[in-house]
This record gives structure tokens, C-alpha cells and sequence, in this order.
DNA sequence: GGCGAATATACGATAATCCATATATATGAT
DNA sequence: ATCATATATATGGATTATCGTATATTCGCC
């Protein structure tokens, strides 16, 4: 695949799309509604975030019914994935990335068991 | 210290930057000069993304006569200096990367061996 | 087909980034 | 003190990112 560093920084560079991609990292499958419910931002903010995550390669997304789930994408370079991994070693600890982990730990409703809200 | 990978990102998701960091990593310390021939930049706009570096911390600054020489920040954290390598591994062959590299490497009148032009 | 839920996109305003150019500062030599 | 070299900063304008709000799309269900 075509991915270069430029593009995977230029990505992360945003506060919200490093949450959603650190989330994404810990946690290996969320769908839009965790996303909004973890980071407390509105729905429409975080999907063009993952629009441009999406775009830039760095997610892939899987449609499931009306919930689309999004991923990092496997077929990132070696590189990239360890880059990703060194990052949620980076940041443990770290406000707001264990807000977000709590908050999604104590989301009810988490589509898989059940409907999401 | 006080780094984030917020900071990190920021900092690298400009290409300039970018290659001025890859440029260190590869190299250890350089002088602006360098970094101007070697990218091939007008010398304002080298200091000014060095500035933002080094404001961020990223990189050290170290002053030789009327040379300023600059290296990554040996005291970031091992995830970062470990994100830095990994980007290093990640961009090997590459444009602009490998450009700059060569061109560092045929410069003439490097301090060190003179003086810099 | 019509409806509600989940998600995506469009639009306009604000703010931040980036660059080119000009100028300032710092140092060593004369 | 003056001058040349190396580097840093200031300024203004063009471009781009970001956000809130409104609207569109997609799907399952009745």
C-alpha cells in the first residue's frame, strides 16, 4: 500500500483523532456511537474525524447494519502499526486518554450486547 | 520532562519538519547551514520550523561561535526517541529523504571541516 | 413506501498555519 | 567600532484546518 509518514503525522496531529486512534488501538473495534460516547464530543465532529482517518488509510471501516465499526487498518506498514503501539505506550497514564477508556468501560448499551445509544 | 505525543505529532505532521528530524536522527547534530543545504530551503524558513522544534522540544539547540547546532532532545522519552527510530526505518528509501541525505553528504565547507557557507 | 436510528456530508464562520520578504541579533575578525 | 557571516524574528497575506449547525444518506423494520 501506498502510506507514507507524512500523511500517518499530518493525521495524528489533531488531539480528537489521536484519542479515537489510540482508543481504536487499545480496544481493536469500535463502532461510531462508542467513539462519540467515549471522547463526549458530537456525532457529526467525530465522523469527519474518522472520515479523514478513513481517508488518509489510517482506519478502515466494516458496516455492520447501521453501525459502521472502525479499525486501524491491518495492511498499515510495519512501521506504522509499531509507531501506533509506541504511541499507547506514550500516552498510558495520560489525561484524557484514560477518560476516554473509562467512559467507554462504563457505556451502557454497547452495540453487541444489545442496541447503542 | 513535560512532552506529550500531542506535541509530537504536531510537530512532525509538517514535512519540512519532518525532514529536518529524520535528517538528525540519522545524522546526530547539524548546524542550520546543513540543514539548509541539505533541504534545499531558504535559511528563514529553517529557522523558523527549528524554532517550533525546538519550542516544542523536540530538539536541543547548541551554539558553536556563530553556528548553531542542533540535535534531537536526548531527554524526550524513550517512547519518543523510540518513535523517531521507528519513523527513521519507516521513510528508508524514500523521497525526500534519501535526497537530503545525499545532499548533506556532497556538501563541501561543512563546519567541522572549515567553515559553512 | 414510510419511519426512526445511526452515520455521513455540506456550508459558513473563525482561527490557525505557512510562506516570502524584510529586518534584527549575535559572534568573530580587523 | 565596524564589518561580514550565521542565525533568528517580525510582518502581512494566502491558504488550510476546525467547528457548530443543518441536512443528507443508509439501513432495518413495520
Amino acid at each position: 500500500m501506498n502510506f507514507d509518514a507524512n500523511q500517518l503525522f499530518f493525521t495524528l496531529a489533531n488531539e480528537i483523532r489521536l484519542r479515537a486512534v489510540m482508543l481504536l488501538q487499545r480496544e481493536g473495534e469500535l463502532c461510531v456511537c462508542e467513539l462519540t460516547h467515549a471522547l463526549e464530543l458530537s456525532q457529526p465532529m467525530i465522523s469527519r474525524h474518522l472520515a479523514v482517518l478513513r481517508e488518509s488509510e489510517v482506519l478502515v471501516a466494516r458496516r455492520d447494519a447501521t453501525w459502521m465499526h472502525y479499525r486501524i487498518n491491518p495492511d498499515l506498514p510495519d512501521w506504522a502499526h509499531e509507531i501506533l503501539q509506541t504511541t499507547l505506550v506514550g500516552v498510558d497514564g495520560n489525561e484524557p486518554f484514560v477518560s476516554d477508556s473509562r467512559k467507554l468501560k462504563t457505556m451502557t448499551n454497547r452495540p453487541g450486547s444489545g442496541c447503542c445509544t
